[in-house]
DNA sequence: TTATAAATATTAGTAATACTAACATTTATA
DNA sequence: TATAAATGTTAGTATTACTAATATTTATAA
């Protein structure tokens, strides 16, 4: 069985490694709690920082600022969602039956089993879906990009990808297609939640399996054969 | 010929109508300006009202906080590319020309001649691409719906939606579609100039070409007939 | 066990942001 | 010319986004 570790987190994105301590740890699970709560603009160190019975100046030795703690989150959840698909699509050999696996992780990575204690995968997944791209949208991407920030997202797009091509070499747009099909996952379903005349879905209590259907059907036709 | 009006734009979105003085019209013209050169983060109505050689009162009389005026340029971007869309297709019967010239439209709303001479439609093109999916990515969402601001959105979705129904009416998605293809094109162009591991596309000095060749494969695959 | 270092807490501070109130001045309109 | 509407000016508050300095607690090593 896969261990899910996170050595795939930049150094570059932290001051101090938050996995190291019980400090570091309360950071990370009460950050989700909060980010969850308020939304993101809302969220800010000082309120964390009473939320934790801590102090600003202790949160700030692990984060240079609330944004590297939300693409923290994020490049955790890229983290998750590899590590959930590498685990659920060993020893299988049909690439379409991998994308069906990947598609399925992809609209929710919430309902596989809990990873690490302190998180809590669906709050996080709720913050994916209402704050993800907020953590790229951003005048520093460009410098972070080149921090190596993104490499999580770009090793599960690459390795998606490469399914992709296994089921059509011929496709031209392999790499597109994966983020097309994990950003229109979520995106879909924040509009089922909140902009509902924008989608044909329907979504109710965290129920995600319309868009799993939607999703290989999105699929299949782009690749021409059933997913 | 139509004449583009912002008549769409709901009222509770500002105080004072931005378009019926020349401070207003200033607000939107260097709001504009100073967000694609800031980002919506570094952004603030001090800074604005020093480029307008305002001052901050005088701005807030016409907008309650940087977010609704992001939103307020959002919902104008909607309305140009609705209007785009409606006088390109004029007279055309075709659905498949139609969707052809809503793509042209979704991947580049700048190429066509200048709308109104206080907005630069190149540098608004660039904060949708960027700062975009904040402008409805926020907890005040759902209130803000109920106020109608997203009424434009949905309404260009809607006619996008109807065009795929005239060409598949047995098309699952049509609005999951319509949106999908928007939200696609920005996001595809977001990825070629920023992160380019996830897309193949390649986008050198603002030329838009193969987005729109990707879309039109994306709408062609999904609606099973060459677009 | 004690010495020492590392981590955390406390206090206090600054500059900037996100506003609001009160009032003065300019500009438009009746 | 009177009046209202719009804009400008000044001044203020609460919050945010930090940072510095120092005290205290906790972990570890000699």
């Amino acid at each position: 069985m896969l261990i899910f570790t996170e050595i795939n987190i930049s150094k570059g994105l932290y001051l101090r490694d938050p996995l190291q301590t019980e400090l570091g740890r309360k950071i990370i699970s009460c950050g989700i709690e909060l980010i969850e709560e308020l939304g993101f603009e809302k969220f800010t160190f000082g309120k964390l920082s009473k939320k934790m019975n801590s102090n600003e100046p202790s949160i700030y030795r692990y984060f240079e600022n609330k944004h590297l703690l939300l693409l923290y989150l994020v490049v955790w959840y890229w983290n998750w969602v590899m590590y959930l698909i590498d685990y659920n699509t060993k020893n299988i050999e049909d690439p379409k039956k991998k994308l069906r696996i990947i598609i399925q992780n992809f609209v929710d990575a919430t309902i596989e089993n809990p990873g690490v204690a302190f998180v809590n995968e669906k709050k996080l997944h709720s913050i994916i879906i209402m704050e993800g791209s907020k953590a790229y949208h951003t005048k520093s991407v460009d410098n972070e990009n080149k921090e190596g920030f993104f490499k999580s997202y770009k090793a599960l797009n690459q390795k998606v990808a490469d399914v992709i091509l296994e089921i059509d070499p011929s496709f031209p747009y392999p790499h597109s297609l994966a983020s097309n099909l994990f950003e229109t996952a979520n995106n879909q379903i924040f509009f089922a939640e909140h902009l509902p005349k924008l989608t044909d879905l329907k979504v109710k209590s965290k129920n995600y399996s319309e868009v799993v259907e939607l999703i290989r059907l999105f699929a299949s036709r782009m690749l021409k054969t059933e997913i």
